[in-house]
DNA sequence: TTCCAGATCTTA
DNA sequence: AAGATCTGGAAC
């Protein structure tokens, strides 16, 4: 296992959000496998922050890519983001972290979520918030750093004995008809299966 | 098992 | 005024 460096993260945030399934997620003594992604992109896509929000284009601005982008979802809930920029052409996005299988770290997890099942635990963004303690406090953290400079971030799989499957975003009102969902096929730990997140 | 409302607050 | 969510309880 390798961790990604800010590399990986300078292209499109769909082409990230495919290669990040199967990846580990580490955040300082929890960690867990991608098992659910969502892209959203600059150009083309309604529902992307970029397109709303001034302070979301001003953080991709001065932030560089494989930086984390955490904001307040529905006034209760943190959701875990990472900045992607194109350097070919430019073009910006974000990755949603949407679901994990836990791997390390389950104590915390469960303590903080108040749930023992594991399949309770990160199997939706605003759960991972909740799960690995991440707040506001950790928005625009770099995830790319080597391990001895920050110890969360993102690592290659173990095996790639696996198949990733697309399905449309879940929760958004805006370019719904985009397959910009990613998910590991089979997985237990997803937040909604394939096809029924309407 | 599915549906629905409520919680709660930042951004625009 | 709307929103990249989750939960518990009611109904089926």
């Amino acid at each position: 296992m390798e961790k990604l460096t800010a590399a990986f993260f300078e292209r499109d945030a769909t082409v990230c959000a495919r290669k990040l399934i199967g990846c580990t997620f580490r955040w300082k003594s929890t960690a867990g496998i991608v098992v659910e992604t969502e892209a959203y992109a600059e150009h083309g896509d309604e529902a992307c922050h970029l397109f709303s929000r001034p302070s979301a284009r001003e953080f991709v601005a001065k932030k560089p890519a494989g930086s984390a982008y955490v904001y307040l979802n529905y006034g209760i809930y943190w959701l875990v983001n990472v900045v992607c920029k194109n350097t070919v052409t430019g073009d910006r996005g974000f990755v949603l972290i949407r679901a994990l299988e836990p791997t390390a770290g389950l104590a915390a997890m469960k303590k903080r979520r108040n749930k023992e099942r594991l399949r309770e635990l990160c199997s939706g963004p605003g759960k991972i918030g909740q799960a690995l303690g991440i707040t506001g406090k950790d928005h625009g953290k770099n995830l790319t750093l080597p391990p001895e400079g920050n110890q969360s971030g993102f690592w290659t799989p173990d095996s790639d004995d696996f198949e990733i499957e697309t399905d449309r975003r879940i929760g958004i009102s805006k370019a719904k008809e985009l397959e910009w969902r990613f998910l590991m096929a089979g997985s237990e730990h997803v937040s909604i299966a394939v096809g029924k997140g309407r």
